[in-house]
DNA sequence: CAGGCATATACCGGTGTGGGAATATACGTC
DNA sequence: GACGTATATTCCCACACCGGTATATGCCTG
């Protein structure tokens, strides 16, 4: 289970993460608002808990967990090369939008010379 | 396979989309590059494709793959929430360390606006 | 120390998914 | 049309993982 996106495909665990980004929460408050069998939390928090997503408070009986940054740093770094490209996309359909709105045909683009048969 | 993170729960697409985040490539190339075999690139590429990180173009008999932005807008804004989180975490070392440098501290260093890629 | 609450762990069964090998499809060339 | 290349698809199997149930551990209160 070693890459933190393989710990994020669980949608519970996703959840998990959600309420904790308000603020840190015991097991039982978890398992209250999500609506699920309290072993299924803690599984999913030991999971969490040793992928480094979060980390355990002892309170008495209780046990609070609170979100750590690092797999989310990495998560956002990971990331990084396709921001890059995914921006020059924006940019690149912005400027064409421009284009579009004060030159009203254009008039490019290919045509198919010989249709064939297709399959499916 | 609904999520986006279970699709690239897989090192091998998450491969694949590194590689394409370069230049669009044929999956000939993809194959050699990654040293896998073909049918599971081919297999990994369909799972991307239907997911919406990528798309293919024909090129004769070879297929080429590029990159589309939307998945990866939809994984940065769900990191959005968290990115809050860890950015005040590191507000709080930074202000810290600031302390720690300079003896008795002066107030506060400026805030900080966007997260680079961070090494550890 | 008993009993109760909060949480963790062990066990088990079903299922989805990745890898490998074989095969199918599509296209371009002679 | 036969062949070669490029890519897609199918079949099968092993295995990891999730959910559920039962049980263990830890701490607090009387």
């Amino acid at each position: 289970m070693e890459s933190a996106f393989a710990i994020l495909a669980e949608p519970n665990r996703r959840a998990l993460l959600n309420l904790l980004a308000t603020s840190e929460r015991s097991v039982g408050e978890l398992e209250r608002r999500l609506r699920l069998p309290q072993p299924s939390v803690s599984k999913h928090l030991r999971v969490l808990r040793e992928a480094g997503f979060v980390e355990s408070r002892v309170d008495a009986q209780r046990r609070v967990y609170r979100l750590r940054p690092e797999p989310f740093m990495e998560l956002d770094s990971w990331l990084a090369p396709f921001r890059r490209f995914w921006s020059a996309h924006i940019d690149a359909l912005e400027r064409h939008l421009d284009r579009m709105e004060r030159q009203p045909a254009p008039k490019r683009r290919n045509r198919r010379a010989s249709p064939k048969g297709r399959k499916r």
